[in-house]
DNA sequence: CCGATATTTCAATAATCGTAGAAATATGGA
DNA sequence: TCCATATTTCTACGATTATTGAAATATCGG
């Protein structure tokens, strides 16, 4: 990953309501979820979720498919994990006692302790 | 992890020169680096670098003190963490096996453990 | 104290960003 | 075809952002 895509999903993602549009997705997994559904959940005018929908696909953060009158928009799961790896990259110069390693793309529910291995 | 506090980090690191000085810190590890060595490092304007740094700390995503003339910076790894478990968080509806999972914090690839000294 | 080094503060400016309104486009159904 | 629904495009505007130059502050060595 290049530093400006790095760059880019960040800053897609550093806006308040582009955050909430990309969390609902991710949340709602590969099925997505319509345009319509999101400006009615996050009460936002479509012509402004179209502005933050173009920001988030040029990012690579989401795809976007046509069903009948609706867009079906979905998080892009590799782009997060890339950016992730991106961001953690040669962590503490390769000795990560140094810093809690944390699991991305876990489950909400099953949050239990691990057990020290 | 609030929404605003996640988008502040976000927005912190989005952006060119901000990212390169948070990737610098992350690879110093807990140490830090001065900010002297960080201008030299990616040849930026002294004030100008003040003004990024400001923006990293009032995100919480680095620290700072004093070491005689110079400001010691080091990154904050448990902002990161925090950061990525809230964007990542109640991935896919609670069933993960639909996008795959990356550690954060690992060591470079390519790596041979320290030899004992 | 003085001079040098390291960093910050302040003020100004061009560029980019988020939102809203109005109009346009695309699809499906009667 | 006509109409309703769903989303996008276009335009404009206030707000925020990154950078620069000049001056100020803090620390160290002599």
């Amino acid at each position: 990953m290049e530093t400006s895509d790095a760059v880019a999903a960040l800053a897609a993602l550093a806006q308040d309501n582009r955050l909430g549009v990309y969390r609902l997705l991710v949340q709602a997994g590969p099925d997505g979820l319509s345009a319509g559904v999101i400006a009615e959940k996050l009460d936002l005018a479509p012509n402004t979720l179209t502005f933050h929908f173009d920001r988030l696909r040029a990012a690579g953060l989401v795809t976007v498919r046509r069903d009948g009158r609706s867009m079906i928009y979905a998080a892009r799961f590799d782009t997060m994990n890339t950016l992730i790896a991106y961001l953690t990259a040669n962590c503490c110069g390769g000795q990560p006692e140094q810093c809690v390693p944390v699991a991305a793309c876990k489950p909400a529910a099953k949050r239990t302790k691990q057990p020290a291995s």
